[in-house]
DNA sequence: GATGAATGAGGATTCATTCAT
DNA sequence: TATGAATGAATCCTCATTCAT
């Protein structure tokens, strides 16, 4: 009937913790969720939560890495082996892309950058190399290569890729303040990527 | 250590506490920020702030609807009286105004109610109700009279005014997480306003 | 006839604490004491402990310099102003100031210092230089004052001033770890005097 | 990090552990020092060691008694074993055995006994059993034995034993906190056996 | 009204000890 | 036996809030 109150389980401890304390911190963010909280939703001791990880800052650390890892590097990937013309990338796999980031994790991860990065500038640091100026990057590419191939015509768009993120910012925080206030972000964001590729093709 | 920067009449100790607060709440964001350190930034014991706010959270609240109050007043009434085409409204006054914000105390308020906001939904609410809606009011009340005056045509975009804001809110975010990377948010926004103006013109 | 729990004695308050702080630490200890019970036994809250006191670790800093200060500047004082003999003077003042001390705070703070020393260094060096240093030095000044009026002879013994607070060391300790099994440590004291002065008598 | 030092025979394991501890009590002190620290040290799994040890407190008296056992013996037996006159035995084997303490085990011992013993009144009793009141005889033993065979006479010392030790004492504390202010231990244990032979010789 | 000394609940962190494997 | 993952009581310290003066 009681479960054992004492299980060996090394292996996964780490990943069980650090999306106890994902959730936790979506919920009540950074400051206001107590360790032991965390612990507790891991079905975890106080104790043990810090065999892992030595302070709770350490703990928030790994809950970004955790989330950001190979997100990013996934769509590059697409990027590159696709054989779609850039107009039906952007359309389609990217503007998918686009269109589920405010439902994912990534916009807690924004969310609780916004609140605690100020005070963590190694990880905004990690952060903007690792998602941001990849995903920046990700866009250009996307955008210099239709213009080698003749879709696209060169344009101002072409060293601001933030534009395509635009929508995607605005979603996020829409979302986490306004979830009540219906705001439709996938037209939002197909609007955007709309005007964009009006603009940019040739 | 630090000077009290406030010390005037009696009426005026609100304000001056809040003003403090903002000051605080900027560098080192609500949690973060003691009780005490307020006080002695505007000048005040802790007891006197205590008499005016009953308590952090209401001097929090205090702090939001100080910042917030008139700024989009202002614009609703320069949109009503203006005397330009839209167009040039959009991209005079329209884009000028668009473009201070992040460099605004409205852009600390953002950043504040994207930490803080989960937690105080009536203060959400508020903002909402006279700071977003309103925007987005006089945004689709320029839109609309453009159309009415034969300068724009019909287009998804006239239910979509968050479109005008996306920029402004990267460039909010942006800034406070990426300071040093840099990113030119006047060019960034004003980009926008030109695709979106393209896109709406007649 | 309940106290108030509430009074403002600013003044008092370090001191208050600060010997408070000196009997739960003879008593169990610096490792063992709670600051609560230090707080408890000054009748005050723990928060206003740390107001007073950064640390636990400063408060048992300020503890040792307590007892210490003035100690031993009197018996300088005294040495310089007597007018008895040496002779006189070693088996009077400075024999009952000798005996004094294994009574005497001083004696529950080389206790602390024994403990605890080794991870307080700063401390350990200010203790040396005010009690320790000080001491020998009055030591020597007495004996070498007796050599230049010709009532002691220059011997080895003007070199090794701890000779006279060996048996001080001991009874220290002793009544510190065996205060049951008796020790006449003034008896120890009085005889370590006879055998340096018979040594050093001319 | 640091490799075990310890890695023998099942049978050597108590005494491994003791010594592990030893060591790491000497550096530390016994409050500071982690249970699996000790284990670690001793190349031990901290498992293993409450296998051996009940608790961290068991521990501290078996190091205690594991130094302390058989050193006090060894001198006694040569106290009567010994051909030599009693002041070559004072200023050969005594003087020697007297100024090896301060570098010793003992040392350490002492520290810890006078740290920790307050709280173990029972640790205190057998190490008073054990090394104080054994110690003491056998310098008794040598007095008197001295006076029997007419080398020396009676005096106030032939109760006062701790005045040999009085010298070692103050050398193992000034050691413990002041290594880095030089002191002459073996000069200022030698000349007390002076004082102290002047003294008594007949 | 003002002050800031005083309070104490709350939360992060440590570490001796236990126990499933 | 032997291990070291897991537990949780114990403690230091912070800070919003109160209240005597």
């Amino acid at each position: 009937m009681s479960k054992p109150r004492y299980q060996r389980r090394k292996q996964d401890r780490p990943q069980e913790i650090t999306e106890a304390a994902f959730d936790a911190f979506a919920e009540k963010g950074y400051a206001s969720t107590r360790v032991e909280e965390v612990a507790k939703r891991a079905g975890v001791s106080k104790g043990l939560l810090y065999l892992y990880f030595k302070t709770k800052e350490e703990l928030f650390k790994a809950v970004v890495r955790n989330v950001v890892v190979r997100r990013v590097d996934a769509l590059t990937e697409i990027v590159e082996t696709t054989e779609l013309s850039s107009e039906a990338f952007i359309r389609g796999p990217a503007s998918t892309f686009l269109k589920e980031v405010p439902g994912s994790p990534v916009a807690v991860i924004i969310r609780l950058l916004i609140s605690e990065g100020p005070r963590h500038p190694d990880l905004l640091e990690y952060y903007y190399n690792n998602v941001v100026s990849k995903g920046l990057a990700v866009i250009k590419r996307i955008v210099s290569r239709g213009i080698e191939r003749g879709e696209f015509r060169p344009s101002v768009v072409d060293d601001l890729p933030h534009l395509f993120l635009a929508p995607v910012m605005l979603s996020v925080v829409w979302r986490s303040l306004f979830a009540k206030k219906a705001l439709d972000t996938d037209k939002l964001i197909d609007t955007q990527l709309e005007l964009l590729l009006t603009h940019i093709k040739a």
